[in-house]
DNA sequence: CCTATGACAGACA
DNA sequence: GTGTCTGCCATAG
């Protein structure tokens, strides 16, 4: 279902965004999935870094589906690492972080969309 | 109107 | 595991 309401999407991710609490992450396809349109993780990472809003969106806490920044060092990457470092989330050596740790589960059971990534990942 | 671009994601070699 | 390619769709020019 292609999203004829790019205010209303945009939005609900913005308020998705706002809901990570500290200390965990969502990757951009999350945000969007739960936003109501799983193909628009683009738009997501879109609105980070052009929204009205950035200022107020806790943008450091979305990275891509690998579980790693995708914000180049020298354009805010090494900021974002270390505000994600500072609410506790680790990195490996090679800078990915672990998403069955550290990724956000909205609501308190597992959701589908989570529960996927997470089969996607074991698998 | 048409082309290019992007803080993506999944599929494939 | 890594590197490439392709689909995606709102914005920008």
């Amino acid at each position: 279902v292609k999203s004829r309401h790019p205010r209303e999407f945009t939005a609900r991710a913005a308020d998705l965004i706002r809901s990570i609490p500290s200390g965990l992450v969502a990757s951009y396809g999350f945000i969007a999935s739960l936003a109501g349109d799983a193909r628009q993780a683009r738009q997501v990472a879109w609105i980070l870094h052009s929204s009205s809003e950035k200022q107020r969106l806790p943008w450091h806490r979305v990275v891509n589906s690998e579980g790693k920044i995708s914000l180049p060092p020298e354009r805010g990457g090494r900021l974002q690492r270390r505000r994600l470092a500072s609410e506790g989330v680790r990195f490996d050596r090679r800078g990915f972080i672990d998403l069955r740790k550290y990724g956000w589960n909205p609501g308190r059971g597992p959701s589908r969309a989570l529960a996927r990534l997470d089969l996607d990942r074991l698998t």
